[in-house]
DNA sequence: GACAACATACCGACTGGTCGGTATTGTTCC
DNA sequence: GGAACAATACCGACCAGTCGGTATGTTGTC
């Protein structure tokens, strides 16, 4: 989802060269068929490189994932949706600009580490681990938004704020599935459609009760 | 989520061993890397029988993905929910269903064309045709029970049974993602309860509206 | 000339797939 | 009934190619 990946652009390095062809290609094909010798012809780089900057490909998936939290992060802190000072415009407009930026080819607005996770969770415990710390960090910032929107609106439920934010990035994952399974980038779209609706009706009948903001 | 996987138990002939071999490991593994060695030795049989019966490795994720459909159509017709007349509770009822049965191991309760179609809807067009179909015949079973919950309750909204029913299957592939990259099965269950709620939401006020059945 | 940052050539294990052969189970004709 | 034949289901050694990984060589910079 962040900027569409870019050919082996000079000077970047051979390191950076190889993370972003992993981006890319694992979208693309998943970890285990993705070869080292096709991450490094498609970062423009030899063997030697790879195997100076990474012990193993299990550490480039690694460090891939590490590099995939640091961009999303940046991309979604850039997101328009924080201009808005109440919470629960700001848990909406994130919905909103998911929704947005689902265009293009499938593996362009997939999630990295939700591919990966599914090949690796039970053979590769670093990874897990790093894709693990991938979608936590990201929910943790959903999380806060909820959280604030939940103390301002007074909603007290059954539910977390935590919960909903892990909801709503089992709602875009699952999204993704059901998008490479129909050939299809809209059906995601109408599953997010439906997560927003979720939490519009989640909070509907407090925002009515409550007419102070603080 | 069918019977917890069995040892390759006698006359049960090499095609349905290999079958039932390629449903355990790829839920573990995933496509790519799980090898043709690897599935023989799992069914008890030898290479020779894995290529008499299967033209090649490509073919038997398709046969497995269609396998997996009889299986768990038969796995859901038989299940407790449909005993209520309401569809509205046979829709809720399948829900907790779906949250009931997500004990044990995470591949014993995860999906097999949800991961497998991550791993090779770019590469492999016909393994994702499989399951897209089985992934939309479910789809289509929930979707039957939502437009009678919706005619019964005389609903009009802007989303279709379809869309509903497809919503569901994301949250439930997003739900397994998300226990995967966890390494744990009550947050699946929770992602459940999410979209109960929502499920619950929709039809509530049309639900105290309506107080003659048809 | 020492070190970082690569490139090149190579290794052995493993991969999906082939192939000649065999055990078992009908089927046919006498 | 039983010999002759044939189809089905399976075996396991083998093949060419690919895999992740290594060992060693080259080059630019301080």
């Amino acid at each position: 989802m962040p900027p569409r990946t870019s050919e082996p652009s000079p000077k970047r390095g051979a390191r950076q060269e190889l993370l972003e062809a992993a981006l890319g290609l694992i979208r693309e094909q998943g970890y285990a068929s993705t070869s080292v010798d096709e991450l490094c012809a498609q970062a423009g780089v030899t063997k030697g490189a790879f195997f100076y900057h990474f012990p193993s490909k299990e550490t480039l998936a690694i460090a891939a994932a590490n590099h995939w939290s640091k961009i999303t992060t940046a991309f979604f802190e850039a997101a328009p949706y924080h201009k808005y000072s109440d919470p629960l415009e700001r848990v909406l407009g994130y919905l909103d600009f998911r929704k947005a930026i689902l265009t293009g080819e499938i593996a362009e607005f997939t999630c990295l580490v939700g591919t990966m996770v599914q090949e690796t969770y039970g053979t590769h415990p670093d990874i897990r681990a790093a894709c693990e710390a991938s979608i936590s960090g990201h929910a943790a910032a959903i999380a806060a938004d909820i959280a604030e929107a939940m103390a301002r609106y007074r909603i007290r439920a059954s539910w977390t704020a935590e919960s909903l934010a892990l909801h709503s990035q089992a709602v875009l994952q699952g999204a993704f599935v059901m998008a490479k399974a129909m050939g299809n980038a809209a059906i995601a779209a109408e599953s997010v459609d439906h997560l927003r609706r979720y939490i519009e009706l989640l909070f509907q009948t407090a925002k009515l009760n409550a007419k102070e903001p603080s």
